[in-house]
Parts: structure tokens; sequence; C-alpha cells
DNA sequence: AAGCTTACCAACCGCTAGAAC
DNA sequence: TGTTCTAGCGGTTGGTAAGCT
């Protein structure tokens, strides 16, 4: 692919390009693009040249748009909590990187995709697996019910859902005010009847259920999936560090092209699947199984061995961690040393990094914010996505699913 | 210090789906 | 209904800085 080293390198026509300049684009380029977006608002991205006549094809807009110029964009390394997300949703839902970057507000698609294929390389090269332990425990309840969490019973509509759950951009972790709970033990018609995935968890629960003997198992009686051996699902680049390939469905789930703006984006296993708090209710229900939203995790940075608290269960007790050694796992015959490696601060920003800075006021790694609106409001702010479900029905459901999930022993090793 | 390797990341390409005509 | 245009997605490439030998 020839690239310009920075002087500039004008496509000599072929594939429509006429004179269009590739290569890495300069802060007057940027400025050109900012401006245009500024007035006419997001779209249209053809019209940018034309307008402007920045010698830029409308593809190349929208991608240094997308990717650099917005002005909620969140710079720097990958928290922990947002490489936990990227390891659920990617273990779920596979390379939809528009998908998964939905759930990280200010993160773009590329910047996961590459954070994701140099994580790939490194570990497919050391031979470790993909995902910590409790998140496939977790992928493979789905997969063995072969869950189509953006399907319908019958798969062949979404289920209207809530919205993908964001982060409060002053604090991240925040959760929401705490919700009554439902009576102890007590199925809501309403949640049987209005949550068809609901009704295929509870089915699911079953099945996990009998698969370990028929009712609530011990940790080591739990089924899990003993190997932990690299390999290529070979399902669309899909790799998973041990667990059976996601079996085909007819229907396959529909790339990232999704009104984010509807209620049907972002189901509630996805949500599970991000290990979110936001609608678990934080009161304290005695009648329930002490299973947390997600796990405590720990892990060392590999370099400097620092460990690291994180999760929606960060800092919870685990009476049976004790019970392992650390990085052992009853279930596996290997020692589990799944680090989140490399974790290092960024070690460079591009040079014209300060300069699209300047062009907001925005510092980069500052929190997303609100954008201006444009041209009649058409990029303003969206008031969120409405739903015929609301929090407190879907805090029950959540509620529900998660009092069914066994604790694996994953966890214990993982947590210790 | 120089050369090599690795990791990161910006940007391009091909493809697809939906909208407009 | 068929064609064209536009936007968006995922895969891939290649430049550059940092680390290593």
């Amino acid at each position: 692919m020839a690239r310009s080293g920075g002087g500039g390198l004008v496509e000599g026509g072929g594939g429509g390009g006429g004179g269009l300049k590739k290569g890495p684009w300069t802060q007057a380029e940027d400025k050109l693009l900012v401006d245009h977006v500024r007035r006419h608002g997001e779209g249209n991205w053809n019209a940018v040249r034309r307008e402007t006549g920045l010698q830029r094809c409308g593809k190349s807009c929208r991608l240094r748009w997308a990717n650099h110029l917005r002005p909620n964009l969140r710079k720097g390394p990958f928290s922990p909590e947002e490489e936990r997300q990227i390891l659920r949703l990617h273990g779920l839902i596979g390379n939809k990187w528009a998908r998964i970057s939905s759930h990280l507000p200010g993160r773009t698609d590329n910047e996961i995709k590459n954070y994701w294929n140099t994580r790939l390389k490194r570990r497919q090269r050391a031979g470790l697996p993909l995902y910590p332990p409790d998140i496939e425990r977790e992928i493979a309840l789905l997969r063995a019910q072969n869950i189509n969490p953006f399907a319908d019973a019958d798969g062949s509509a979404s289920v209207s859902l809530p919205p993908p759950l964001l982060y409060d951009a002053g604090n991240p972790f925040a959760l929401p005010p705490a919700v009554p709970l439902p009576p102890s033990g007590s199925h809501s018609p309403l949640i049987n009847q209005s949550y068809p995935l609901l009704n295929q968890m509870q089915g699911m629960q079953q099945q996990v259920f009998h698969l370990a003997g028929g009712h609530h198992q011990s940790p080591q009686q739990q089924p899990v999936f003993h190997h932990h051996q690299q390999h290529d699902g070979g399902g669309g680049g899909f790799v998973s560090s041990g667990l059976p390939p996601l079996p085909t469905r007819a229907h396959e789930l529909p790339s990232n092209q999704f009104d984010t703006s509807s209620s049907g984006s972002g189901g509630l296993l996805e949500s599970l699947l991000l290990g979110d708090d936001h609608h678990l209710p934080r009161q304290h229900n005695p009648t329930m199984v002490k299973v947390n939203s997600m796990p405590a995790f720990t892990y060392r940075d590999a370099g400097s061995r620092q460990t690291v608290h994180g999760g929606a269960g960060a800092g919870s007790d685990s009476d049976e961690a004790s019970h392992c050694q650390p990085g052992e796992d009853i279930h596996h015959s290997a020692k589990w040393n799944f680090t989140f490696e490399d974790f290092k601060p960024a070690k460079r920003r591009t040079p014209s990094e300060a300069g699209i800075s300047d062009m907001f006021g925005v510092a980069p790694g500052s929190t997303p914010g609100e954008w201006f609106s444009t041209c009649g409001g058409s990029t303003a702010p969206s008031p969120g996505p409405s739903s015929a479900v609301t929090d407190e029905e879907f805090n029950l459901e959540m509620q529900q699913f998660m009092s069914l999930l066994p604790l694996s022993i994953d966890e214990h090793s993982w947590n210790a």
C-alpha cells in the first residue's frame, strides 16, 4: 500500500480518486474538516471536498472525523474496566468492533480493533487463552443454549430490550439509584410474559443445572469448558481460547449496522456480559444467591507485577477463594497465568493531536462530553433511546437472571 | 551506537446495506 | 424494479517509536 511519508501522497486517479490526497492528515486538513462539520454537521461526507476544497475522499473524511476529530473521543490507554468489557463483548459477538465500541463511549471501533489484534497476536504467540475463566463461563452458558441474545425466540426479530448501557460521563462506574426488589423467590408474571429472553434464560438455567446434576452444585461440579487451548474457531475470524465454536445460526447476527438510537441495540445478555451493575439493585437481598453481576477480578501487570483490582464485584469477598491457590484452576490441567500483560501507557501521540485538542479546547483523555449542536440540532446530543421496557422492569429481569448464574470455581481461582 | 524486532496505530481497501432516484 | 450513491463496517497494510541485542 502506497502511503505518503508525510509530504502527502496524491492518488493518481484510478478508483475515482481524481487527485485525492492520501496518507496522514495535516492540521490544516483537520481544521477544514472540523470547520465543515461545525457548519453542516456530520454526514454528506462527499460534500466536504466540494465545499472545502479538501483533497480527500468522503470516506477518508468520515474516518478521520470518527476516529480522531470527534470532540468526545477518549484517548489514551484502555482502562482495566474497558479491557474487561472488550473481552466480554468480543467473547459474545466476535469481531463486531463497531458494536463493541458502542459500549465504550469515546472509543472507536478502530481503536478497539487495533487493541484486540495486538492482544490476539501476543497471546497466540504465547499460547495463552484469550479470555479470563469467568468470561469463558459466561460465554459457555450462552453457547450451551445457542442463545442469540439479539433475536426473538423464533429468531426472526429483535427483542425490544433496554438501550445500551453507557457510562456516566462524570463517573463511569457510578451506579444508578437503587430499585425495589421483587418478592423473593417469585417470578413476576409480568416479567415472564414480557421478557422472552428471561424465559430463555430460565430454560438455560435449568439445562445448566441439569448438566450439573439437577440442582445447585458446588463450584467444582459445575459444567465448564475444560480445555483452554488456542485454536481458531474458524467462524469469521472469531478466535476462542478453548470454547467450542459458536454454532452457526441460520440467520446471522446483523452486522453493526443497527440503530443505536432504538431500543433494539444492546441486549440483556450483552449487558450481562458487560458486567453491568447499572441494572442491579444495590439493596441486599438475603434470599438471592450470592453472585455479583460479575465477579471481582484481580490481575497482574506482567511488567510491573502490580496487582490491580477491578470489575463490578471488585472488593467483594470470596470465601471460596482461599480454597484455590492463585493461578490454579481445578478444571484445568494447566495453571492460569492470565494477565493483562503489557498494559502500558500510550507511548506516543500523533503530532496533530495537540492541534486537534486545541480546536475544541478538549484535552485528549478527557471524558466524553456533549457535542455542539449544528444545523437545527441534527447532531445535538440525543436524549437517549427510548424503550417500552422500563428500567425497573429491566432491573427485575437482570436480577432474576443473575440470581440463576452459578458461580464457577474458575472465578475463585481467577480472583485468588 | 547501530541494527533488528515488536507494538502501536493511522489510514486505506473491499465489501455490504440502505436510501434515493 | 433496477441502478446509483452514500455511509459504514471489518480486514489489512505500512509507518514510526520503543525496546532489545
